[in-house]
DNA sequence: CGCGGGTTTGACGCTGATCAAAAACGGTGG
DNA sequence: CCACCGTTTTTGATCAGCGTCAAACCCGCG
């Protein structure tokens, strides 16, 4: 049963597990698992003993303050991994998914003991943190320097990039978000309220169009000038973030198209 | 004089050499560096080569946008690397010495190479990574929904753990830090106008002490109420980041309890 | 003694928050 | 197909937190 579901899995080279021999997967021995849209995958101070590898949908990290303000900390996509910790102790987050979501469960513990002993495992792991810190000092100063429209322009455009990275974009650039505009103001630091304000303006000036959940990006050099230029940085990535560049796999991965 | 140099490093368990044996080490070829307060260890957009393990000093990390709005992202101290990617691409961000630092520079791609054929150190890389990207995670929710005086003071307790964690503080709760009010203004994502009326506030409540770039906390439980609770995830935190947990050093370095 | 960087304080303005309410949407059951 | 409902989006009016501008002050240093 693991073995099939691994050797089918649709984001087999992209995650963790990387090029481990087949019959070495034992990272996943509980079945894959599938959960609805809002449900916690693990909430915030929940021990953890579940790492989570993603395979389909939508999930995302968030940090909650005492009196209910949110921050959201990160947007997990397809061959993502959520819920690493090196120790045992509760997460300082919670996570949730955002659509439906599928979910391949890897035990907290040995994912750690096979790190230990797997230079390539503990490294692709590595790799997976780096990113996750890059994406997340990126936030940073766009939360921290940035103003309302660039903070909102620059979160489209760096979901753009990565959405684009697995799922070559095909008709024009349109991007199926599951996210209200409560999720992007949680996630850049503003108010739902003005979140709407600023797409509007975005959408007056003719650079995004929207509704349902699909956005549409008309103009992205525009997006690119509105957004700040250190956005420049994402168009210069490579079509897959680094960490998918250390193994072997040259062009296996397709993943199929969106349709939540 | 590497072998020499390793012997007698001072963070030597705490970094990432950990416990190589000692003719291992070969990831630093070239000798201990010294650098003064305000040098660019590498800047933004550099290709660098380097990583740089920091020995002694405080390190910056930050971002600039084009038209010089900065960002720091993090603050690095005795015992952190920097520079680590794991490609060769260019920094999206630069490195700059706070204080005059002494710096043991290592070899990206040997590095690189090492941590690929050494579980354990790339483990330990990983550790690291996962520490730096939680306590972006933090930052994060600080800049992105907490108040002037939150921020402030969270950052304050954040440094005053993180230093306490590698040097016990002896007398009372002072904190040697070489920093501006500008460098804390970039930090938490404010003026430094701004943050200087909040250390005065803190300072009118009795709650800090500072002058001269030294820091005195004089009563810790009130600056935690203030930084806002979800700060007390610090204080839950053991003596040593888990990086520090995971080798045989079982026992070097003792913070003293906590007394509010 | 004068210079330059850092700190401190005040006055004023703007960005984004807050409060409120209407409109649009999607799903549900009749 | 339509009425109903909760959620999300949209828009307006007002407010306040923080930024901006400016000047004084402080201190170490050449």
């Amino acid at each position: 049963m693991n073995i099939d579901t691994c050797r089918f899995c649709p984001v087999r080279l992209q995650g963790v597990c990387g090029d481990l021999p087949t019959p070495e997967i034992t990272l996943a021995p509980a079945p894959v698992q599938v959960m609805a849209a809002g449900q916690d995958l693990f909430s915030q101070g929940e021990p953890c003993r579940q790492v989570f590898m993603i395979l389909d949908g939508w999930v995302c990290l968030y940090e909650l303050l005492e009196d209910g303000r949110r921050q959201i900390l990160h947007f997990a996509l397809p061959g993502d991994i959520v819920g690493f910790r090196p120790d045992s102790r509760s997460s300082p987050f919670g996570a949730q998914a955002l659509s439906q979501v599928c979910l391949c469960p890897i035990s907290r513990s040995r994912l750690v003991e096979a790190a230990q002993a797997n230079a390539g495992l503990a490294f692709r792991l590595a790799c997976m943190l780096y990113d996750d810190g890059a994406e997340a000092y990126e936030r940073l100063t766009s939360i921290g320097r940035k103003t309302a429209l660039e903070r909102v322009a620059t979160l489209l455009l760096e979901l753009f990039y990565r959405l684009r990275r697995r799922v070559p974009l095909s008709r024009g650039e349109t991007l199926q978000i599951p996210l209200t505009q409560t999720h992007i103001a949680d996630a850049v630091g503003l108010t739902a309220v003005h979140v709407n304000r600023m797409l509007g303006l975005l959408r007056q000036k003719g650079v995004i169009e929207y509704g349902n959940g699909v956005f549409r990006i008309l103009a992205p050099s525009r997006l690119f000038e509105i957004a700040g230029a250190d956005a420049q940085v994402m168009a210069g990535r490579p079509a897959e973030p680094m960490s998918r560049h250390l193994h072997s796999s040259s062009s296996c991965i397709q993943a199929g198209p969106l349709s939540h």
